[in-house]
DNA sequence: AATCCAGTCAACCGCATAGCC
DNA sequence: CGGCTATGCGGTTGACTGGAT
């Protein structure tokens, strides 16, 4: 037996939307909202399309302060970085390009972008440096409250500045979410601090950042030195200032709140190097070109990280 | 002028998952 | 706790457009 449609595919249209549609669904929003519930919205607001139809037609197009055009330099290097790391996530990615949609920046990578990268790579570089295959996630938190210590930051990217969508890590009682911003790679002076002046324990920052699992290996750096945790952690991180935090698997958010992506975690190699790790234009079209040849992606419903990023670090001053 | 072709982008489809009952 | 439904996401499709032949 399949699965109930979500609509009456024979009562609703399908294809472009008219200039009519659109001005019936946005006066209908603008004036009631969604009200939280798609599928009924379009019988609702007059309309014979199908809720998800019209939610994507609201996000993509109508929704107000949506930017179309041309992407600027900085929203490239975002997108590529991200990519880098956290590969085709596009509503994350999306989620730092403030007005852009994950639909606009899967076409424009698709279309333009990738072949930007691959086009100008037609020649390895000579000094072409080892694969790795499962490079640092450089998520990071940057702490955006005046009356915290402020962070520094780098970027992948000089020029690429910071990162504009807010976590946050709720089990911590940690500011809130406006609080936190997920940055590509975020020096943070005084992390010890920070957290214990947030009721936090370093424990339990580690606790909960790793959202440690069976199965799972979480590998935190001290410097050159790990101390590795699989099923129980067999020495505490170590916080403090100069120390390298690394840990492995990928991180994304959801909701607001941190989400380690456990299932990535396999794909790991636990003992390599930890090293600071910054992408340049050139390492992202290794990188693609990688994946063009049948390494990349395998996560999930759609492919993978098993080319691409998957570790993160936390870089103490 | 007609046809072909490649590029672009809006929209659709199906799957995963969160949330509700 | 399991089933059901709505939502969100990412891959894919297809209509449209503009340039080349």
């Amino acid at each position: 037996m399949g699965r109930a449609p979500c609509c009456d595919k024979n009562n609703v249209k399908k294809g472009p939307w008219s200039p009519e549609e659109d001005a019936k669904l946005k006066e209908f929003i603008e004036k009631h909202g969604t009200g939280g519930n798609w599928i009924a919205l379009p019988q609702k607001a007059g309309l014979r399309r199908c809720g998800k139809s019209c939610r994507l037609r609201w996000l993509n197009y109508l929704r107000p302060n949506i930017k179309h055009g041309e992407f600027t330099e900085h929203e490239d290097r975002v997108i590529c970085s991200m990519y880098a790391s956290i590969g085709s996530r596009w509503s994350i990615i999306a989620s730092q390009l403030p007005g852009r949609t994950d639909n606009d920046i899967k076409n424009y990578w698709n279309t333009k972008l990738k072949k930007k990268l691959l086009g100008s790579t037609a020649t390895p570089p000579p000094h072409r440096a080892p694969r790795h295959h499962h490079r640092p996630l450089n998520l990071m938190l940057q702490h955006t409250s005046p009356s915290l210590p402020q962070p520094t930051y780098n970027s992948f990217f000089s020029g690429a500045g910071a990162l504009h969508n807010p976590i946050s890590i709720p089990a911590l009682n940690l500011p809130p979410p406006q609080d936190y911003m997920l940055n590509s790679s975020v020096v943070m002076p005084n992390a010890p601090s920070l957290l214990q002046g947030h009721g936090a324990t370093q424990q339990q920052f580690h606790q909960h950042v790793v959202k440690e699992e069976s199965g799972s290996m979480i590998v935190f750096g001290s410097d050159q030195q790990s101390c590795s945790s699989s099923d129980g952690a067999h020495s505490q991180p170590q916080f403090g200032h100069g120390k390298e935090l690394s840990f492995d698997g990928y991180f994304g958010y959801n909701n607001g709140s941190i989400e380690h992506d456990h299932r990535l975690l396999q794909l790991q190699d636990h003992h390599q190097a930890q090293a600071p790790v910054e992408y340049n234009y050139e390492e992202i079209k290794q990188l693609l070109m990688s994946s063009t040849t049948g390494n990349l992606h395998g996560h999930g419903q759609d492919g993978g990280m098993e080319g691409f990023g998957s570790q993160g670090k936390v870089t103490m001053m």
